[in-house]
Order: C-alpha cells, then structure tokens, then sequence
DNA sequence: CCGATATATTACCGTCTGGTAATGCATTAC
DNA sequence: GTAATGCATTACCAGACGGTAATATATCGG
C-alpha cells in the first residue's frame, strides 16, 4: 500500500513531470498541447501520461473546454503532502533559507523574514 | 547529464532511502548495522547500497571507526538542493505552514512563527 | 593464527517506468 | 457530412531500479 508520501515524491522523482509543474505554477492553468509544446523532445502523448498520473496523485486537476483539456496545478496538495516532511528537516532548512533572506536583504528588501510570507527571492536563477 | 536536483529528487523517491534520511536526522550518526537492523524486511547488503548511493549524492557521509561505518546526515546538501525548489514554491507552502502554526499554538505554544527558527511542530505523527 | 563480525562488491533477477507508435474518440472547422 | 484537430488509451519496448545471494575484504576478540 503505498503511503501518500510514496506517490508524492515519485511524482517529484521525473524532471519532465517536476518541469509541468513549474510550468503550471509559472504560467498558470494550461493545455495539453501548450505544455507539450514546452518539450520538443518527447511526443505530446507522453506529456498527457504524465499529466493523467499527476492528476491521479491529485497535484494537478482538469476541466476540459471543448476539445482541449486545460490543466492546472492544485497547490494544496503538494503544499499537503510536503510540509510535514519539511517540517521534520525544519532545523536544517533554517540556514539555507537564511542565506535566502541574506540575498534579500542585499537587494534593500528589509521585511522581517516569515517563510512563506515575506520571503523574497532575487538573483538566485 | 542528470542534473543536481534529479539526483536528489531521485534520492528522496524510494521510501527507505527516505527513512535512512529520517533515522539520520532523529538519531544521530549510526552505523550501517544500526540502519540495517531497523529494516528487518531488508538485507543488510542492501541498506549499504542505498547508504552508497546517499554517500555518492552528497546527502549522507561516512567515517571509519574500527570494522564500523558511521553515517551522518549532511544537511547541507540537502537544504541546499532543495531550497531553491521550495522557494519557487514559495506562496503556497505559506498556507500549509500556516496550519502548522496554528497546531502549534493550540497546544499553548506561543512563539511567533519564523520558518526554521521558532516553527514546532506537535501532533503531527 | 583463527573464527567471527561489519561492511563492501559483484552478479543476477523480476518489476517498474518513461518513452514511442498506433489507434480511438470527441469536438471543431469547412 | 467530411476532414482535421486535441487528447486519451492501448500496446509495446529498452533501460533503470530495488532487492537478494554470494563473495570479498578488513578488523576485532581470543
């Protein structure tokens, strides 16, 4: 019986899948072919696999509108199933997130750091 | 060339890799019998592979002592490969760790929350 | 030195996985 | 209606992966 984390990090595991959802974040809500569009190197049909499964393990969901299926990332679910795990490791993100806020700040931004909040994120690329 | 967030990604997709990652990081450095012997269903050969490929990641490392090899969790990898992910996700672990905080504070806890410094994390199994 | 212990290494195997190609099925355009 | 489009589904394949078993190597206890 595979827990809920099983699938979460084996989804995570593809960077073909992990790049769809940075896509999905990035540009919001998109089409099959829009996002195949994004990998000229793999055949649109892989790129609808990829998605039925990540719509399986619930991080993204469909609604169709005409002939074209526009998907879209559900943040819930990945902020769901990751967060108790980040929160284990909570002592060792502290630094590296520290050196977040560090950059932050040298850009002038002076918000008091709440992950999550008021984190900015510059010149990191 | 697999990139140096597909190692770790792929590090982090098999469950017991995973709970290597946690035993290290509850426990302290142990040895390879120590892990080993929390996996009754697994041979012990088969741990120091994975232990193997951890060291080969980065995300664990080894010292010798007499016949004994003691792994360590090496946090740093770790945050620092997953940070820049975590922060491209930024808007939407903020509503997941909100709810932590708010499990945090129902048990009378009453520390602001500031990710990685004041964040507890209670009755969450 | 000898046997036992602790880990690493190698070989090997079934299974899972990501990918393509081909086909099917609606829906839109003409 | 017919053709074309957009996506899903199925079948199939090569390679990677997790696991075991067997063997090797080094260290410790006596």
């Amino acid at each position: 019986m595979p827990s809920n984390s099983d699938v979460l990090f084996r989804m995570l595991a593809d960077p073909t899948r992990r790049s769809i959802l940075d896509l999905l974040a990035e540009r919001g809500p998109m089409t099959v072919g829009q996002l195949a569009a994004e990998f000229p190197d793999l055949v649109a049909s892989g790129i609808s696999k990829h998605l039925m499964s990540l719509r399986a393990a619930g991080l993204v969901s469909a609604t169709r509108r005409g002939r074209q299926q526009i998907y879209r990332l559900e943040p819930r679910a990945l902020a769901a199933g990751l967060a108790p795990w980040i929160a284990k490791y909570e002592q060792y993100w502290s630094a590296a997130l520290e050196r977040l806020r560090d950059l932050a700040e040298e850009d002038g931004a002076k918000e008091e750091l709440t992950f999550g909040k008021n984190l900015r994120r510059k010149r990191l690329k």
